[in-house]
RNA sequence: GCGGGUGUGGUUCAAUGGUAGAACCUCAGCUUCCCAAGCUGAUGACGCGGGUUCGAUUCCCGCCACCCGCUCCA
């Protein structure tokens, strides 16, 4: 390594990121020239060369390259792995049996003094009613209450409960230990005017409540011109259910048998609440995701094996150990059908977050489906050997990725800024497989058939790599940008080149350079990019 | 969703109630045999919409976007 050169260790802020992402084409925000769009991001030429990358590594470890002869290490048994690519839109029934439109379709409101969100059905608001001696009731409307309860079913003594000692001061106005009954004002929260007087739970100032608003995470179209209730639909907020109404197709015509994956790469859309952190949380994203199907009794083992297969994956494509994290779930952040969970994490700018989770997800998604659909879903076992055996609903190991996440991830941990010089260079130390131009190639001045020379080499090696040509300005500064775009590999014809048949190839990490024959470059680059 | 901050060429930053400057990048030319060299020239910006004003990039209001802290994340 050349003495002049120095590495330097920093963590990459995101404004850094971001504007890299930017100069050199990685990302770009969403439809910007009309000021953007939250929560929506373009990749530009490179970006969507390393994404696709990203993509295809994750395609071709998992599927194409998967061999279902022999068990991989750490497997319980060998398996099969296949590939689907289901619809975006389904029958909205689909989502009824996931679970995603009963769940998630609250009005919700939130208070801004106490940060407390409640479900909008789940809050009971009352006014205090006092009776007059004279018998008329008397209505003290300048306070009203509202209360965690059942619209209409919550008894008076369990709502004065929670505002005990308020209550008690206002009853104390009208000489009485207690308001004699609760109005209920069931449209209180809705009205601005009243919403506006309500003093929420466990707050000091009333007026704290935002209004009702509905919350659905999933994105609603119309399939056909006609805009009526027989057309909803809805654009998928997961990629997982398309591969779970598929699991009888993919039986009966593709010939597995248990264990088996099928897996899926394709575009997911929730409306988040709140998209933040530059491509982490978008509205619209990729996953990357496997449904593992096996028996009951070898589910615990399959999770087992996925989780720490899927860990490892990561850093095989460069990502450095010490910033990758496997964090198991606790029993109390399960959901109520799962029998496991982990999450693969990163060390964003930002903070610790999921880049994949894998799930142990027991019979809950084909059982809901077979329940929903009345179709028998069951996994035939011709060699069982009892009757109880033969047919059962197989369990699911579900590692589910997010390709944007993956693609970022990937990014801030290439980013790097060393010392050459005295000078800072800015340098993406991507992986060869991820890099979206694996080799640049240059003449090292513009005369005496140097351009011919490196044209020639160019179009050669275009045929089988995404390579770059390029042939102005200084050496230098040809180096530099293809450092900030990630290529590994800079090839240089030179005043040798013609005699010798030979180029050299600098190294994007260590700057160094040795001499390859034109007919070796070939196979240098695919030796350095193939996995 | 709440609170705070920021919006000026591709990027990073100035200035200004009256013609918006720079550096780097990019492009063209000259030069150049290995790490953003030099010289000449060129392109290119006030997030959007109202208001105040003779005149607004500047002041006011609204919106949008991004960043930070909470919140949320099936």
């Amino acid at each position: 390594m050349p003495a002049r050169y120095a590495e330097r260790i920093i963590m990459v802020s995101m404004d850094k990121l971001v504007s890299l992402c930017k100069r050199r084409g990685f990302v770009f925000p969403s439809s910007e020239i009309y000021g953007g769009l939250n929560g929506c991001w373009d990749y530009g030429p490179l970006g969507v060369e390393l994404k696709r990358n990203v993509k295809q590594a994750w395609w071709d470890d998992m599927l194409r390259h998967h061999d279902d002869t022999l068990a991989s290490a750490g497997a319980p048994s060998a398996f099969s792995m296949v590939g689907l690519d289901s619809a975006l839109l389904m029958n909205p029934t689909v989502w009824e049996a996931s679970g995603h439109v009963g769940g998630f379709s609250d009005p919700m409101v939130d208070c801004r003094e106490t940060r407390a969100r409640y479900r909008g059905d789940q809050l009971v608001v009352f006014a205090l009613v006092f009776v007059a001696d004279d018998g008329n009731s008397e209505e003290v409307d300048e306070i009203l209450f509202a209360a965690p309860g059942e619209a209409g079913k919550t008894a008076d003594a369990e709502l004065i409960g929670v505002h005990r000692k308020r209550i008690g001061t206002i009853a104390k106005r009208f000489g009485k230990s207690a308001p004699d009954h609760l109005a209920l004002h069931d449209d209180a929260l809705t009205d601005p005017e009243l919403r506006s007087k309500i003093l929420a739970p466990n707050a000091k100032e009333p007026g704290s409540l935002t209004a009702p608003r509905a919350f659905n995470l999933m994105f609603k179209t119309h399939v056909g011109a006609m805009e009526d209730h027989s057309s909803v639909a809805y654009l998928r907020p997961e990629t997982a259910q398309g591969i779970f109404v598929n699991f009888k197709n993919v039986l009966d015509t593709a010939r597995v048998k248990l264990p088996f994956g099928i897996g899926q790469i394709g575009k997911a859309f929730r409306n988040e609440i709140n998209p933040r952190n530059f491509t982490f949380r978008s509205r619209e994203f990729e996953q990357m995701e496997i449904e593992f199907f096996c028996r009951p009794e070898e589910a615990a083992q399959w999770y087992t094996f996925w989780r720490d297969r899927r860990f490892q994956w990561y850093q095989d494509l460069g990502i450095r150990a010490e910033n990758l994290h496997l964090r198991e779930h606790d029993k109390s952040e399960l959901a109520h059908y799962a029998a496991g969970c982990a999450d693969v994490e990163y060390d964003f700018p930002f903070g610790q977050s999921e880049l994949e989770g894998i799930a142990n997800r027991a019979d809950f998604d084909l059982s809901q489906h077979m329940q929903t659909s009345g179709k028998d879903l069951r996994y035939f076992d011709d060699q069982a050997t009892s009757d109880e055996l033969r047919r059962f609903l197989p369990h699911v190991i579900e590692p589910s990725a997010g390709a944007d996440r993956g693609t970022l991830a990937f990014l801030c941990d290439a980013y790097h800024e060393d010392e050459v010089g005295g000078e800072t260079r800015t340098v993406m130390r991507l992986h060869p497989r991820l890099a979206p131009i694996k080799a640049a190639v240059f003449p090292l001045v513009k005369k005496e058939g140097m351009p011919e020379k490196a044209q020639e080499i160019y179009r050669s090696l275009r045929k089988h790599f995404n390579v770059a040509y390029d042939e102005k300005g200084a050496i230098g500064r040809r180096y530099r940008r293809q450092d900030e775009a990630g290529t590994p590999y800079c090839i240089t014809v030179d005043g040798d080149t013609l005699a010798q048949g030979s180029v050299t190839v600098r190294d994007r990490d260590t700057l160094e350079q040795h001499r390859v024959g034109v007919d070796e470059l070939q196979n240098f680059l695919r030796d350095a990019i193939e996995p």
